[in-house]
DNA sequence: CGGCGTTTTGAGAGAGCTCAACATCGGTGG
DNA sequence: CCACCGATGTTGAGCTCTCTCAAAACGCCG
């Protein structure tokens, strides 16, 4: 759910870019919060600081992603951003958004559509992760990302990617794959995985 | 957040009530939304069924917790929900939320701003879910769920719940924390937890 | 008091992680 | 065009850790 396909073009149009080295802080908690922000360009992370002076993560945004969704509601950041690698991001002025919210109810619901989106898909991947064994993990990915035969998955990224959104290693994941491609459960190639049998337990 | 507390009383008022037996579907796949739906006791589960027959969970909801708030922007259901347990769930018709929504900004924001709650939430268990040793899920969720002096965590519901919860069986869960509480990082009380010894590593 | 669910501890096994080596692929520059 | 290089992909071996199965103590409620 691309961010043009919800926020209004007036809206995008005050859109402010900027530019971040590694390690540097887009946000800190407490800070008075600026808007809406979409990654452009590499990653950013969502951390607060516990008592031990302990950063715990609490997100890995990448691009394309939105966050401080949660900061247009609220006068204050509750976590920091920090980039991760070098990072370009896109912030839409908190003032504008909302007043387009309240000017065009449209908008409102649209934006309001894209977040129960993104629960429906966060509650999906949660529930994927209650499963402990590789192979139905990968089954369970396999078969909610298949497309509209049900049998082929498209892959976006490289393995790699695949192997750190089901919460495995890679090597686990390799192994798997060949697994079960060894057993004829699936087909393979490049930048494509096929079920072989459907319609099996 | 609950309900009551974003969703206006007059749309409130418009819910019906209805029981399930365990097993039986509250809704299916493709058949007409009807609604934003609250739990109200007992435990519903969204699920896929897949080429092969194979259910796929996609989330369980408990009491309090509102299910299909997509289907407000959809015309038909993209999961089934079943009742795994005997259970109450109230209806607020769509048609009614979304009049309400499209009348009063407010209210659309306030939504937006409960989902967008979830959606911090969720993105935060995920990322605790990779985390793979069962000490250091502890030390997390202690860090994350510790009252104002950020090192007291008081126990809502029983272990076993905050196992789940953290996706731990609750024997690990059990041994974790016996083991925290030897080496004397945390303390115990009935339904209180303390970590001991703050501003470390 | 009796029963049921939670809490606790024990022992064993399996599964994925870690470390490590190597193959493969795509891009870069000489 | 080819050598080089880094990142991805692949496979091996050992080890740790959690899960599983089991049994028992504990606490709450009727």
């Amino acid at each position: 759910m691309a961010i043009k396909d919800w926020l209004p073009a007036a809206v995008r149009a005050a859109a402010t870019e900027r530019r971040l080295t590694a390690g540097e802080a887009l946000f800190r908690l407490g800070d008075k919060t600026a808007g809406l922000c979409e990654i452009v360009a590499g990653r950013v992370r969502l951390a607060r600081v516990d008592r031990d002076g302990h950063e715990i993560v609490l997100h890995v945004a990448g691009p394309g992603d939105t966050i401080a969704e949660a900061s247009l509601f609220s006068p204050q950041y509750h976590c920091d951003a920090i980039a991760s690698t070098d990072a370009v991001v896109r912030i839409y002025p908190k003032r504008a958004v909302l007043s387009a919210f309240d000017r065009d109810p449209k908008a409102a619901l649209a934006f309001s559509a894209t977040l129960a989106r993104q629960v429906m898909g966060l509650r999906t991947r949660i529930e994927q992760r209650n499963i402990r064994s590789a192979r139905e993990r990968v089954r369970n990915y396999l078969a909610l990302n298949a497309g509209a035969d049900g049998r082929t998955v498209t892959l976006t990224g490289t393995l790699k990617d695949v192997a750190a959104e089901l919460g495995l290693t890679h090597e686990a994941l390799y192994r798997t794959l060949a697994a079960l491609e060894r057993v004829g459960e699936i087909r393979r190639a490049k930048h494509m995985i096929t079920v072989a049998r459907p319609r099996r337990v």
